[in-house]
RNA sequence: GCCACUGUAGCUCAGCGGUAGAGCGGCUGAUUCGUAAUCAGCAGAUCAGGGGUUCAAAUCCCUUCAGUGGCUCCA
């Protein structure tokens, strides 16, 4: 149950039209006026249905406490369902509101209480003196069913109080308190900790990366969306396929099993609402007649699902199950939202994997620590490392941790809870720091061992008996168009020092261009094109050579090749790289050449034309 | 969500109580050009939306929306 107090010096409030679940009145109770009265906005939520003599009880406390503080004795109870985004059903809202005026009564209070189930104007004036506006939550804790499921709660409340320590762990094995640290030889690392632990967060003016995704016109907002919902042009879509083919491409390989599941579930499904009301309000909510649907934002739920009704043998462990979640739905604050590094709609490769004991729980979080280190240098990011334990299975897995440091190569930041609050007991996060000096995650995996037996995930061990796995939860690329962010702040980064842009040759939107120098050329660029493996594109403008070039280079195109009478006598190709460099290649070593830029990644075709004056332009 | 700053042509910006401007881009024409900007002409604005003050508002005030930053948050 949600409430909110005002003290007000008065409040009207008329009743218009009826609802379905309206409450019969006379007339003349339609209008009313109270004066100097502690109005309660009093919304009735799904999770009190069932606790009704509880929420009874405590709404009475919360009321007296108030109602003390600010020395009134008049009540107004005023049903609001506005203030949640799961009510209860109606009839129980009624009867529960109904209910309460009369117990507010017999506690000896001079109570109003305006009608259920209208359309309802109202005037209020509100004191405005410190202790007018109080919003009160009630939360009836369910009957304990099994001391697991309580530690979900806890972990929200005492989240606050957690206590833990920041490390640096470095490569040779000392494990030294972050504050007496020096990070003299390793400011990036510097930066990323600063920015955990919340200090020096003095950054200024706009992330380079949204100037960036417009100009280059590979992503844009959304103006006829929510906030954080983003338009992908035919170059950024691009991108943001061949990111999405490279990470699944990378996981079929390591022997993941891709599947999709739905992006909306029943808000009252049992196990999936539990599991959501320790996450207030942070997600979108679609209505469907009389039901409620949460958009996801994770593929958690669905694999979940999928994993309770599977049967599944100690044979087939470690099991691997991923999807692309695109999308997945967080409904963050609005003033968390930023650009690419932070949406309320994104696409995030999520897997899970299922584990026999730690042992294998161990090795395949190495196998994926690995595949994340692949990940970030195939999109060429920089980043840095921290590791977060719970301090015992630290201290009882020190070996393993330093095996972690030691591939890295370079000092990383270890942090040890006292205690475990959370459903997992270790995680690694790979993070990037941007152009203004803040960070955000990328590749992460997590140790899971709760949500197995909490979701009834089972496997037969070869003892005949039925165990709870443990699970992995990894994103390698972390959120797509977060790696997409974390490529442009990077280009960002080089800009400023003076040095060029450019994207990773095999996610470039044109990987080369043509320039023929007169329009009689366009054709033998055309059989050019048709020759080279790779997004190769042509400019038949009828422009001078060195407007196309300069053109080219401001959309960071990697390759130039400008075709005239010179190069068809020869057959001597011009190429010019970013550096600004000219060196002459044969058809064929330049072929053999992109082929090797090319390998190991997938490929797709141009997304827009191939004549640069048959492309509309989408942005300025 | 709270606080602060910002919003003028497709883009970058000027104008800051008195007739909405420029450059780039676009379109049309000329030009057939050799490694970062060819020339000329034309079109293009609900000054983010709504309300108010004023003889008069892009300009002052209120409000809504959007963006960014900080706080909070990031399952």
């Amino acid at each position: 149950m949600r409430l909110l107090f005002i003290h007000s010096d008065f409040m009207e409030f008329e009743s218009k039209k009826k609802t379905k679940f309206a409450e019969e009145l006379k007339d003349d109770t339609k209008k009313h006026r109270v004066e100097e009265a502690l109005v309660i906005f009093t919304s009735v939520e799904k999770q009190d249905e069932g606790s009704k003599e509880e929420v009874v009880r405590q709404y009475i406390e919360n009321l007296k406490d108030i109602s003390d503080q600010v020395q009134t004795n008049r009540i107004l109870i005023y049903p609001y369902v506005h203030l949640t985004s799961s009510p209860s059903r109606p009839e129980f809202a009624r009867d529960l509101v109904i209910e309460l005026e009369n117990r507010v009564k017999e506690e000896g209070f001079e109570v109003t209480r305006a009608p259920f189930g209208w359309y309802k104007s109202f005037i209020i004036s509100a004191k405005g003196h410190p202790l007018s506006e109080l919003s009160r939550e009630i939360r009836i804790e369910e009957e304990i069913e099994g001391e697991e499921e309580e530690k979900f709660p806890e972990a929200l409340t005492k989240e606050k109080e957690l206590h833990s320590t920041w490390y640096v762990l470095t490569p040779e094995g000392d494990l030294t308190n972050a504050k007496e640290f020096d990070f003299s030889d390793n400011q990036e690392l510097a930066t990323f900790y600063k920015y955990e632990i919340g200090k020096d967060r003095a950054s200024k003016g706009d992330p380079p990366h949204v100037k960036l995704m417009q100009e280059l016109e590979l992503v844009d907002y959304e103006p006829g969306s929510d906030s954080g919902n983003f338009r992908w042009y035919p170059k950024g879509y691009l991108i943001k396929k061949l990111l999405e083919r490279h990470s699944a491409e990378m996981l079929r390989e390591y022997g993941a099993m891709q599947v999709e599941t739905p992006v909306m579930y029943d808000f009252a499904h049992p196990q999936l609402s539990k599991y959501l009301n320790r996450f207030p309000a942070r997600q979108y909510l679609v209505k469907s007649d009389e039901k409620n649907y949460f958009l996801r934002f994770a593929a958690c739920f669905g694999q979940y699902l999928m994993g309770q009704d599977m049967t599944i043998s100690y044979k087939h462990l470690p099991l691997k199950l991923y999807e692309l979640t695109h999308y997945s739905f967080r409904r963050e604050q609005s003033g968390e939202l930023s650009g690419l590094r932070r949406l309320r709609a994104f696409t995030m490769p999520d897997m899970h994997t299922l584990c026999k004991d730690l042992p294998q729980a161990k090795l395949e979080f190495m196998r994926q620590y690995e595949l994340s280190m692949r990940w970030m240098k195939d999109i060429s990011v920089d980043y840095e490392v921290a590791l977060r334990f719970v301090k015992d299975f630290y201290f009882e897995n020190e070996d393993f941790a330093l095996e972690l440091a030691k591939k890295i190569g370079k000092p990383i930041l270890v942090e040890l809870w006292e205690e475990r609050f959370f459903y997992f007991i270790m995680k690694f996060e790979f993070s990037v720091n941007d152009f203004l000096g803040n960070s955000a995650t990328l590749s992460t995996v997590q140790i899971d061992v709760e949500n197995a037996e909490l979701f009834g995930i089972s496997y037969v061990d070869s003892d005949g008996t039925k165990k709870h796995p443990l699970l992995l939860h990894t994103s390698i690329p972390g959120a797509i168009d977060r790696d997409l962010y974390a490529i442009l702040e990077r280009e960002a980064i080089k800009m400023k020092k003076g040095e060029k842009a450019e994207l990773p040759f095999w996610l470039s939107p044109t990987q080369v261009r043509l320039i023929p120098v007169t329009e009689e050329f366009i054709e033998d660029c055309d059989y050019l094109a048709n020759e080279l493996p790779a997004r190769v594109d042509i400019d038949d403008r009828d422009e001078k050579v060195g407007r196309k070039i300069r053109d080219a280079e401001k959309e960071w195109i990697n390759i130039i090749v400008v075709f005239g009478q010179k190069e068809k006598e020869s057959g001597k190709l011009p190429v010019r790289l970013r550096s600004g460099e000219i060196t002459d290649f044969t058809v064929d070593e330049l072929k053999k050449e992109i082929k090797q830029k090319l390998s190991g990644y997938p490929f797709e075709g141009l997304t827009l034309p191939r004549l640069l004056s048959k492309r509309p332009i989408f942005r300025g």
